[in-house]
RNA sequence: GCCGGCGUAGCUCAGCGGCAGAGCAACUGAUUCGUAAUCAGUAGGCCAGGGGUUCAAGUCCCCUCGCCGGCUCCA
């Protein structure tokens, strides 16, 4: 029978497996690489028949992202053999391919220790040594039933049950047999380049009501290199873990004494802070937004006007002054609206954008705590505007290009989502249609690419989050924008229409880096700590050669910081090598060398971070090009900032 | 919050029932040196905190705090 595999037609008789299909076209050696076969939208094994209705067929390899995941879900079946071979009481989980790998769950009455993956890690290298085959069958879901009861695996049967076809497959290599839709690499030695990466909890289908079972990770691959690339890539995120590098670099630290999620800013790490608060509070201004400040405690009872108290109570921190309630703010948006009520507005005053550089702080579970990314005080770039309806569409689209402008002064990539109604949550379906409306007319107007984030928006309205993308590809979420129908309505927020009437206006709440801590973060992890120059705490450290060069090197120093640069001194009586070690290691962008020769020429020399040589330069010179290295940046467009205002 | 692991000098780590150690950093002195570590000396510890077992506890057990990897939740 005629069949198409690619562009290439093959005469291929009935009755032949996927394999023996593929061989007809595919050299030998490209079969081998080959771990599945795609029909139509069907992925199929390579030992399975190829069913008669199939007329084009191609090969999936070992190294295409589909061919991964394939892969990588026969790991962990492997893995799963490997412990139930160890022990053999274990109840299998789920086992899915992941990013980057696989994970298995189990039920082990003793536990499992981190050693114990070195055991299983054995076991499957024995395993994929024997290079048994994946074998398919198919049964009817009683039998299913019958086959896992007989096993003992609750877990399994809990799945089926909620299973509505007649039929099911299941996978099976040597005596390891699982529930599974498949497809599978032909037989356990294509499993070659893996690794056993970690050992966690993780709730059974992440339900935190129900047991915890034990989670290996593990990391696999096509070929050996792709995993040592891999596991050289975890090294070098490891490199730049901003929690190592926040207080090496003398940041930012965390204290015990202090408390959990509570950082603590060092004077360089403060003074980087301020830099992107400056930027953020002139850029503000810039765009017609209007300082603000409200308080940190504000009384209980306005919290349960606005539904917080009910909605998000339970990251809230309460106490009490002379009898009478107060909630620290979680949220910046309750002084903003009673600074709106302050006056009567009219439509001529809309949109009114107030900006707070607001600290706020949340009850975050103690699990969930991470560096700077995650904590329980930390100060937003919030913005609420008030607006009317009909300029809703151009308010969002205006802080969409805010956002635009700031992502590329800082070099990120981003997604967006957009995220419809949770669970929990206030205003009528109404609002929330015509919210979740407005935000996606705006990001068409924008012409932007977003995903659906269903149920995940604030508790008073959807919302558009921005996720980064920073230098090893991991997504953070930073800028979010809400748009807001119910809050306006619980205040009674009104402005005067033309018509002389009182209308309701519409409230957006956004921020553009979103936590000042979390963005920082991120950008010590994105320049490994080596921050563009316009950014970095100290841009320049003159370096002395011997005790008679620190007078000119004091003069330098002064010149510089004359115009606004961030420079210092070394003139302590060490080696110069010893010293450029050191302004490497602290990440200074720029060491500038001075001896005998730099005095008698009234010239530094250049030295960059990371060791290119820039040669003699005047000290105008050398003013003139730290200038210009802060400015670069921002001739990307968008932001106006200078930092030597 | 839950599961598992960890906490020894400022940092990186050794010690795993029997006298608390090393390297780097710090300090003092010598050295005055040209692009990633000059040499010598000195000091530094309630072994996270509390309780227990033991003749004896960084070491074994329990509780608390904190950190790490996940889960659940989020900027």
């Amino acid at each position: 029978m005629e069949r198409y595999i690619g562009s290439q037609s093959a005469d291929i008789p009935e009755g032949s497996d996927c394999a023996q299909a593929l061989g007809q076209i595919l050299s030998r050696k490209k079969l081998k690489r080959a771990v599945a076969c795609r029909c139509g939208e069907e992925l199929l094994d390579l030992n399975q028949p190829l069913p008669s209705e199939c007329r084009e067929l191609e090969p999936i390899y070992a190294d295409s992202p589909e061919g991964l995941e394939i892969l990588r879900h026969s790991a962990g079946h492997i893995m799963a053999q490997a412990v139930k071979r160890l022990f053999p009481s274990a109840r299998l989980g789920t086992g899915p391919a992941i990013e980057n790998g696989f994970y298995y769950d189990f039920e082990v009455e003793q536990g499992l220790t981190p050693e114990d993956l070195e055991r299983i890690e054995e076991e499957m290298r024995a395993i994929t040594s024997r290079d048994a085959l994946f074998q398919r069958f198919e049964v009817g879901l009683r039998e299913a039933q019958r086959i896992f009861r007989e096993r003992d695996e609750q877990y399994k049967l809990e799945l089926l049950e909620e299973m509505e076809e007649d039929r099911v497959s299941l996978y099976s290599q040597e005596d390891f047999l699982d529930l599974c839709r498949g497809p599978h690499v032909p037989s356990t030695g294509y499993v070659q380049a893996f690794k056993l990466t970690s050992l966690a909890g993780a709730y059974w289908r992440g339900d935190e009501n129900r047991p915890m079972l034990q989670r290996i990770y593990g990391t696999a691959w096509a070929e050996e290199k792709q995993l040592k690339d891999y596991l050289r890539r975890l090294e070098e995120a490891q490199r730049r873990d901003h929690r190592k590098l926040g207080p090496q670099l003398g940041l930012f630290d965390f204290f015990e004494e202090a408390g959990a999620g509570m950082p603590i800013f060092y004077p360089k790490g403060a003074l980087l802070r301020s830099i992107l608060e400056d930027l953020e509070f002139k850029e503000h201004l810039r765009r017609g937004y209007e300082p603000v400040r409200g308080p940190q405690l504000l009384r209980t009872d306005l919290w349960k006007k606005s539904g917080h108290y009910d909605n998000y109570g339970e990251n809230m921190y309460f106490t009490e002054i002379e009898g009478q309630g107060f909630g620290l703010k979680p949220m910046n948006c309750l002084a903003h609206i009673l600074i709106y009520k302050s006056d009567v507005r009219s439509y001529r005053h809309l949109p009114l954008r107030y900006f707070e550089l607001g600290k706020v702080n949340r009850h975050e579970k103690s699990g969930v705590l991470h560096g700077l990314m995650r904590v329980r005080e930390f100060t937003q770039d919030d913005a609420h505007i008030i607006c009317r309806p009909d300029q809703l569409q151009e308010e969002i689209v205006a802080i969409l290009r805010f956002v635009q402008d700031v992502m590329h002064l800082f070099g990120f990539d981003y997604a967006m989502e957009l995220s419809t109604r949770p669970e929990k949550s206030i205003g009528s379906d109404q609002d929330w249609e015509d919210a979740i409306s407005a935000l996606e007319s705006a990001l068409q107007a924008h012409g932007l690419d977003y995903g659906i984030n269903p149920g995940d928006g604030a508790f008073y309205g959807p919302k558009i989050d921005v996720k980064l993308k920073d230098a090893l590809d991991r997504f953070w979420q930073c800028a979010t924008i809400q748009c807001d129908f119910t809050l306006p309505e619980r205040f009674d927020m009104t402005y005067v229409g033309q018509d002389g009437e009182r209308h309701r206006p519409v409230m957006l709440h956004r921020v553009i880096l979103g936590a000042i801590e979390r963005f920082l973060g991120v950008l010590i992890e994105h320049y490994a700590g080596a921050f563009p120059t316009w950014l970095a705490p100290v841009q320049a450290r003159v370096l002395t050669i011997t005790d008679d060069h620190a007078p000119f090197a004091r003069e330098v120093q002064e010149y510089l910081q004359s115009y606004g640069i961030r420079a210092e001194s070394d003139l302590r009586n060490e080696k110069l090598g010893q010293k450029i070690r050191q302004a490497q290691m602290e990440k200074i962008p720029y060491a500038l060398v001075v001896g005998d020769q730099e005095i008698r020429d009234r010239t530094v020399n250049v030295r960059a971070l990371g060791g290119d040589k820039l040669g003699s330069l005047t000290l105008a010179e050398t003013l003139d090009m730290l200038s210009s290295d802060c400015h670069e940046p921002f001739k990307r467009g968008g932001i106006t900032y200078s930092c030597f205002d």
